[in-house]
DNA sequence: CAGGTC
DNA sequence: TCTGG
C-alpha cells in the first residue's frame, strides 16, 4: 500500500541519502530502498509529495517526516546566518536534509568509517547485515536489518576480519559488550543535552571526538553536534582563515561558536560542499 | 591515498 | 595503523 506525505520542507532524496551520513540506500528505478525504524520500505518523490511502500511492517508517517527532519525549516536557519559559503551551498545542495537515523546503526557504522571510505564503508555494513540481520524482500530486492548489539557480540574477530574491518572491528565489539552488558538505550540521549551525551558517547572503544560528533548529529538530534574530519578541517583552514596547527577539539568548538545552534545542520552542507565541489 | 582513535 | 579501489 502506498503512502504519501506532503512535503512543505525541500527534499532531495538522492543528497539526503548519499551524502555521507548513511550508508544503506540503494537506488532502483527512481526508487530509493532502506531502512526506516528498522523496517525495510521504499521511497521516492513524485508531484511534491514524498511516497513510501512498506516490505511487511508498516512504518508509521511520523517515522518518515522524522528521519528527514522535516519539522526543521532550513529556509531559516541559512537565512539567519550571514555567511557567504554556507549559502553558496545551501543553494547548490537545496533539499539535502540531515536525517534521524537509528542511533544504534550510526554509532557501529561511523566507528568503522574511521580512516576509510564511504563504499568501503557501505560494504563492510551491508556484509555486517547480511550475515547478522533478518531478510526483508520488496519486489525484487532485499534487505536485511541492523543487527542488534547481542547478535555483533555472537561474532568471531575472525568474521569480523573477513568483513573488511581490520583494526576497527575490536572496536565494533567491545563498544556492542558494553551496550549489551549494561542495557544501554542509546534513544535515551535523546533526552540528554548535548554535552553529557557527548561525554558518554566518548566512554566507547573506537569512538572519538569525530565519531561521536557524527552520532550526535545524524541520530541524537543534536543539532550543534560538529563533526570535524578531514574534509571540514581543510574547510576551515582554507576558507575560514583557522591555524592549521590548532587542535581538532578547538577546530569543532571554533565551529559551533561560529556557525550556532545549527552548526551541525551547515557542516554538513559546507562537509558535502566542499566534498564535491570544492576539493 | 582514504571521512580517526588509543 | 587494516585494507580495498
Amino acid at each position: 500500500m502506498m503512502n504519501k506525505i506532503i512535503l512543505k520542507e525541500k527534499l532531495d532524496l538522492e543528497l539526503s541519502l548519499f551524502s555521507g551520513q548513511a550508508f544503506r540506500w540503494k537506488k532502483k528505478l527512481n526508487w530509493y530502498y532502506g531502512f526506516i525504524d528498522n523496517k525495510f520500505l521504499k521511497l521516492r518523490i513524485k508531484n511534491n509529495c514524498l511516497e513510501y511502500v512498506c516490505s511487511d511492517d508498516w512504518v508509521a508517517q511520523d517515522k518518515v517526516y522524522d528521519y528527514f527532519g522535516l519539522g526543521i525549516k532550513y529556509n531559516e536557519i541559512f537565512e539567519n546566518f550571514d555567511d557567504e559559503l554556507s549559502t553558496v551551498a545551501y543553494k547548490k545542495l537545496q533539499g539535502m536534509r540531515v536525517l534521524n537515523q537509528d542511533p544504534w546503526e550510526c554509532l557501529i557504522s561511523f566507528i568503522i568509517s574511521a580512516w576509510s571510505n564511504v563504499p568501503k564503508i557501505s560494504n563492510t555494513i551491508h556484509l555486517l547485515c547480511q550475515k547478522l540481520g533478518y531478510k526483508y524482500i520488496l519486489d525484487d530486492m532485499v534487505g536485511y536489518s541492523f543487527p542488534s548489539p547481542i547478535q555483533i557480540t555472537g561474532l568471531t574477530e575472525s568474521e569480523m576480519k573477513s568483513f573488511g574491518m581490520g583494526y576497527r572491528g575490536q572496536y565494533v565489539l567491545k563498544t556492542s559488550k558494553i551496550i549489551e552488558e549494561n542495557k544501554i538505550l542509546l534513544s535515551d540521549f535523546y533526552n540528554e543535552d548535548y554535552f553529557d551525551s557527548l561525554k558518554f558517547l566518548l566512554t566507547f572503544p573506537g569512538v572519538g571526538d569525530k565519531v561521536a560528533n557524527c552520532v550526535l548529529i545524524y541520530s541524537l538530534k543534536k543539532y550543534n553536534a560538529f563533526p570535524v574530519d578531514l574534509w571540514v578541517e581543510r574547510l576551515l583552514v582554507e576558507d575560514y582563515g583557522l591555524n592549521k596547527k590548532m587542535s581538532l577539539i578547538n577546530k569543532r568548538k571554533w565551529g559551533q561558536n561560529y556557525f550556532g545552534k545549527y552548526s551541525g545542520i551547515i557542516q554538513h552542507y559546507l562537509f558535502h560542499y566542499k566534498r564535491k565541489y570544492n576539493h
